[in-house]
DNA sequence: AACTATTTATAAGA
DNA sequence: TTCTTATAAATAGTT
């Protein structure tokens, strides 16, 4: 729809094609928008140039996702990643931080390089991996530790009680014993509240 | 463009909405494929209706390998849900694994709908998202309980030494309490083992 | 599913 | 890029 009919086929001349690449594709997008308005549809749209600069659109609440993903999955990890790079002693974390934030302040400006998009993604999935390990190894180190402590305070216990069995049999026994006389009249008052 | 202007607001009538929907929707789909041939761009389209079908057009490389991502790490979340499903009881999850698991041959075959996956990875998220869910309750559960356990023994230890210590007041003390005479031979004998 | 009156998108030009 | 405008294309309402 213009003054000639254009054939659809690579246009050759790159200025045209710049030119109609850039009024096709908001005309795309507007008609990706006015779908899912009308027709209540969920609707997501990604271009790439050949020059690598992306544009998109979405709507809808499955499909947003994707793209959202993109730019608010990684707002969430990051903040994620910033609790716990703060947390942790995060030598080399502040570094990803840091370029998560420059990149993420690119994507306001609307074009993104879809590749800088998919590094970013693996840098901070690298990252969440190694932060899920290290809580996970945190939180079995804290079992361990509990453990060991449970089995500590066992022990004691148990030497305790035998202890005290040692004073009942004492008690219980102490024509057996003896090496002198033994009362046991403040051991009974006072055992009886280990049960 | 037709016989009225039509506003662009949410089509109440049904049935028109759902013809414009078809009309439209094909319409979307192909100016999305003459601008990526036009302009030799990427371009990457998803709709889903209301009643929740999907329909799709993609083309060009670099959504290719987002997509490609989308199948790799599937491949992942795969094994590692395989694992975590085993661990737990995994009622609802099996029916997961087999739409996973028919997802991904789907998508052997290289036609695969952008929409399809993308629904797959939600699904497959949302139970990745479960299971750690589970995993971290589980084990701060333990940890509880643990801590629990480690205050239950502490209070009962620390009744059996202060009966310990009573006892030795006694012993120390045995001009004061004294219903009796106290020989402590065998206490002074087994209380140093409690240090 | 077609038809067709209109609206909308856009190719070329400035 | 942006605007203008002639023309092609899409499509709303109708059958």
């Amino acid at each position: 729809m213009g003054r000639k009919k254009l054939e659809i086929k690579p246009i050759e001349n790159k200025s045209s094609r710049q030119v109609t690449f850039s009024k096709r594709r908001n005309g795309l997008i507007e008609k990706a928008r006015q779908l899912s308005v009308l027709c209540d549809a969920s609707v997501a749209l990604l271009v790439v140039s050949a020059s690598r600069k992306l544009y998109s659109f979405s709507s809808g609440d499955n499909l947003v996702k994707i793209l959202d993903r993109y730019g608010k999955q990684h707002g969430d990890d990051l903040k994620a990643l910033d609790r716990q790079s703060k947390a942790l002693d995060s030598g080399s974390h502040h570094e990803l931080l840091e370029l998560v934030e420059s990149k993420l302040e690119e994507s306001n400006v609307d074009n993104v390089s879809v590749g800088s998009l998919v590094q970013l993604e693996e840098h901070l999935e690298n990252a969440l991996s190694v932060t899920r390990a290290r809580k996970t190894e945190l939180m079995l180190k804290l079992v361990e530790n509990l453990k060991e402590k449970e089995k500590l305070l066992e022990e004691e216990n148990h030497v305790l009680a035998s202890q005290m069995e040692k004073s009942n049999l004492v008690r219980a026994d102490n024509m057996v014993v003896s090496p002198g006389q033994i009362s046991d009249i403040n051991l009974l008052v006072t055992l009886p509240l280990l049960n």
